[in-house]
DNA sequence: GCTTTTTCATACTAATTAGTATTTTTTATG
DNA sequence: CATAAAAAATACTAATTAGTATGAAAAAGC
């Protein structure tokens, strides 16, 4: 990777941290300049606008992340009902990065920015989109395999768990602790059998 | 009600209306004072600091009027299931005051402000129990008057419903229309179904 | 009516903000 | 190596921000 190239993605890198604990618009770019240890200049090289940097954010950091994450594991998916338990259970319990108290990236950024800002609006519902078709397709591979009753309607079931999803790491901000996740992880348990 | 405490209301009403609308952080008092046509003076006479307005808006605005339209009808209420439904089907789609391009003031508050603030945080975190508390409750009810089954979980559910609720503000903010309002009305009123 | 307290008005400050103008350094290319 | 283009460094600006200092008007108490 060429010098310029690493400076632009340590910048992104460092500026989508920052965000993600800190919010979008409370966060100045002389933060991100000073963390990065770059310039003004340089900065400001890469990146026309503060926005310009934040739709790059969510389509050469967050997208590729939930591309590995989530939509690469769905290929080689079995059961939809237990994947999507563990899918939810380990973003909850287990990834490395999030964090209870500073919520979901993409949740966030979409609560912070909708409906002000277009670019980031079209960039997110991109994002979402795209979870929301890989869980839809494995509903219906589920169904096709008789392991989802056949008049569960995909779309809406992924609605009801992404949604379920964002808000409970709202609850999860509230409190500071995953004991909200926990309760919420049995009652989910529970209405994804009920697909079954 | 004195003509002081007429210009304190005035402001926590005006200032909670462009908060819900622009977000927390990104309204400035200068605009506040200026949509309430309130001087400077005025404002600081009433309010020490910006947050101990915005700690006001959620103790004197917010809390009355969830008092008012959640925790009193469940008084008098008969079906839970029915009556969960119908609350939230209400808030999506019917509330006059309520807009989908703008979510929930409460879930938003949540995300912009915690955890980087305590007050705040305390203060929605009250509101919150107050709602949680009044759904269980209610499935508690249910549950010794037999529509709900006896191996349901009220704080699971409680913790579910609300969740979702939080979230599907979030999709419709970013897709700014209710159409996944009505696909998300349709899972969660078979969702439950499935408690009785 | 006079005084005190409450309520509000005006003018200011110091810090922070995103963004710009200009120059310098680094890198690529012949 | 020489030159051009890319990348980055420095110093600045104009606007906005929360909050303050100080004084004036309104209301309340006697």
């Amino acid at each position: 990777m060429s010098k310029a190239a690493n400076t632009r993605l340590n910048i992104l890198h460092k500026a989508f941290e920052l965000i993600y604990t800190k919010g979008y618009q409370t966060t100045s770019i002389d933060e991100i300049i000073a963390t990065t240890q770059v310039t003004k200049g340089a900065f400001y090289y890469h990146f026309k606008t503060k926005d310009e940097m934040g739709v790059a954010i969510i389509e050469e950091i967050l997208k590729p992340t939930m591309q590995e994450n989530f939509i690469k594991p769905t290929k080689t998916a079995q059961n939809p009902v237990e994947d999507f338990y563990n899918m939810i259970s380990y973003l909850l319990l287990e990834d490395p990065f999030l964090q209870v108290k500073y919520g979901c990236p993409v949740g966030n950024l979409t609560q912070e920015m909708t409906p002000w800002n277009n670019k980031f609006s079209e960039a997110l519902a991109e994002l979402v989109d795209l979870w929301k078709t890989t869980i839809i397709n494995s509903i219906e591979n589920g169904k096709e395999s008789g392991l989802i009753r056949k008049d569960v309607v995909g779309e809406q079931v992924a609605f009801f768990i992404l949604s379920g999803y964002w808000g409970i790491r709202n609850f999860g901000k509230l409190q500071n602790d995953n004991s909200s996740y926990l309760v919420y992880l049995k009652e989910l348990k529970s209405y994804l059998n009920g697909l079954k």
